[in-house]
DNA sequence: TGAATAGTGTCTTTCAGACAATATGCC
DNA sequence: GGCATATTGTCTGAAAGACACTATTCA
């Protein structure tokens, strides 16, 4: 204790040597001189939904050098003015025309070798989008576009294996401290749906009355006076979120 | 249902269309003559430590426009073979002299803007040190380093506040299921200096018995034979990491 | 009326949180 | 012996998990 650098007393000290306005300048020029090897930065967008009671992502056919004939996670270069939150939707609208869907920061994966071409950095996304909003075929600029159960991808270029793995663990974690589960479905859904959802992501089947129990119980949905007819049998009610929980 | 890109049936099969050799050659030669503008990559590192039963962070004075007199956490550019790890581990070497801790990826920022002089993407990693790891004063290639306590911090520059309201925030979550806390004590440690860490970090008192039982209970700790004496009252017994929890 | 899914309740265990008295070592 | 901190247990409420039968609608 106490062999740090400056006693915490000190803290509302400002710091003592500051630039005059020359130096300053001069310091501008110098960094602007600097000619560090800047990095390709891309943004990729692991695009997920559940299809078939499954989790299913978007993948890209590659057409050219590196990883012809591989499958990738699609992505792009950023925009000289363009956040990166703006790329990443930019990316999900040409592939699935698809906008204001949740969409969140993942990783940054940037090991050096990790794109055979030159140093690439990576900011990976992922945007969790409802199948029956998926009417347009997704937009190919890759040539070729697929969705894929997770649990079962084929060969993947570059380090997308290891993002896919990544991205399904959060997903799992934040499924069950988050309502995420929400952005995978209409705005009006059975619980059963609900629950289709969650047993996607987490890839095991869950008790019905203990989730219907937990999801009621936690007061965010609220019934809607209409059911959902499918088959000859009995009609399962909807739900939609409380309008207090809509935020 | 139904409506999206392929069949999920077809997924073993292979992408269509592959160039040939001369294409891909070309393709090759397209990428290389892009000319992306491409950002200034960097990387910050969010130093964190517990000293006197409160979260203090690492910060350098700046001396040069912009910003030049504010504080800001420490961060440099990622060389061109090094990957985003190696980068933060090498900064926090350069500010502490510490090597072989904690460090883990936290964020990415990268709103065009945030750096006055050009576009930059910071990665943000933080690293959590032992208070008593701190012998040797910190480098301060940018003239000035000190501690501040994270719940009084002074103006900061770019966006640096912001950076430091995620980290702490993240910080409190991993403190619930991961045994993260840890990684702010030495090898043996009482129940009173873990207690002080996890209070530290959420920022409220916590009550003894039930923490004690808590903890106790994970069996990740085993006690060691000895005690530390420290005034004229009984001492405290030590405790340190279950050899099997060790990993 | 049969098929198929919707909908429901109890019990047990575990965990979190509130709460205060005794034990021990040092001076 | 007094001081200062270490150490310990009970009760209560909430939440999670195991477990099986009845209800309803449509064809």
């Amino acid at each position: 204790m106490g062999t740090g650098a400056e006693p915490t007393q000190e803290a509302a000290r400002e710091p003592g040597r500051v630039d005059s306005p020359e130096e300053a300048e001069a310091s501008r020029k110098r960094y602007d001189a600097s000619a560090y090897e800047r990095p390709s930065v891309t943004v990729d967008v692991v695009i997920l939904t559940v299809r078939n009671g499954r989790l299913e992502v978007l993948l890209v056919a590659r057409r050219h050098w590196p990883f012809e004939g591989m499958w990738a996670i699609p992505g792009g270069f950023v925009g000289p003015k363009e956040s990166l939150e703006a790329a990443a939707r930019r990316e999900l609208e040409e592939e699935t025309s698809v906008r204001d869907v949740f969409i969140e920061q993942l990783y940054t994966f940037g090991d050096p070798g990790r794109d055979p071409r030159t140093r690439v950095i990576t900011v990976v996304y992922y945007a969790l989008i409802r199948a029956d909003t998926l009417r347009i075929r997704a937009a190919d600029d890759a040539g070729d576009a697929a969705w894929f159960p997770i649990s079962e991808l084929p060969p993947l270029a570059f380090d997308h294996a290891r993002i896919l793995d990544y991205t399904w663990q959060r997903l799992r974690g934040k499924l069950e401290y988050t309502t995420i589960g929400y952005q995978l479905l209409s705005r009006e859904f059975t619980l059963r749906d609900l629950q289709a959802v969650y047993e996607a992501i987490l890839n095991r089947p869950l008790d019905k009355r203990n989730f219907r129990k937990k999801v009621l119980s936690t007061g965010i949905l609220e019934r809607v006076d209409d059911s959902r007819k499918a088959g000859p049998h009995r009609p399962a009610a909807l739900y939609r979120f409380n309008s207090a929980a809509e935020q």
